[in-house]
DNA sequence: TCTTGACCTTCCAGTAACCGGAACGCCCAT
DNA sequence: ATGGGCGTTCCGGTTACTGGAAGGTCAAGA
């Protein structure tokens, strides 16, 4: 298979899975025309690697799921404690967007978004506290 | 002031101070030994600028920002809609993260987290089905 | 056979928003 | 004068790619 297949195929764009093989995390073989020879297994980790990244797993723990994908003596409890700390930023993130939403939603809400200059959201942003309507 | 005294007083490392002159986002004078010498506006723009980041705001609609607050002119209408903009960038992230963890979240769920390499994270990220457990 | 177009290759640069560190200058107090 | 705590610039690195240039390869059609 030539990068164009795996990359329909996996549904990564070719210049990720160039990439991939940049950073050692794929090492397709080569025909003599310099072409990369992707084979069954590497298609199979760009799937695997295209989901987990989707997942809003980083790289640096793209690689060690990897690690334990390949290794068929691993302990799934090794992959739940990456997973867990994954999920934990996630409710981080979560959090801190709610927060942001709130704020801002609240400082749109003050706004009456017409010709006028004075607005509410520029206040709070200046340092003001946010007006009631 | 100097650099040490705005970094303090708004929040932001003074690093991201020089960044923020580099970008031209502000424009401190300088005294006669090289030290940047920021005014109260300065101040006032830096810590506009903490804050709008910290709702989320990109740089580049901090510059936009920036500009319809110093515009006395300006319709408070251009600013709502700037926001109005970030919020729905922030509800569709919410709602990427809120997808990505209910499926990380099955995954854990069914995983035995134990000794053994049976592993339903591990199956789900190659393309398997989630099983129940 | 030549050419066209779709592939493929490498390499370089840029993105966002900074952070870390080196190497150096300035200023004030002891 | 010397030490510590400021300040300065510049260079490189971060994350995970993306875009583009310049060029090689391959198969099909005229």
């Amino acid at each position: 298979m030539n990068i164009g297949d795996v990359a329909r195929q996996s549904g990564l764009p070719a210049k990720t899975i160039r990439y991939y093989e940049d950073i050692d995390l794929i090492k397709p073989l080569r025909d003599s025309n310099g072409y990369r020879a992707f084979r069954e297994s590497d298609l199979h980790k760009l799937t695997f690697l295209g989901r987990a990244r989707s997942l809003g797993f980083s790289i640096a723990e793209c690689r060690a799921l990897m690690a334990l994908y390949e290794d068929q003596e691993r302990a799934s409890a090794d992959v739940k404690k990456i997973a867990r700390q994954h999920l934990n930023r996630i409710d981080e993130k979560l959090a801190e967007l709610k927060a942001m939403r709130a704020t801002l939603s609240d400082l749109i809400e003050a706004c009456a978004g017409d010709h006028r200059p004075d607005c509410p959201i520029l206040k709070g942003l200046a340092g003001g506290k946010i007006q009631a309507k």
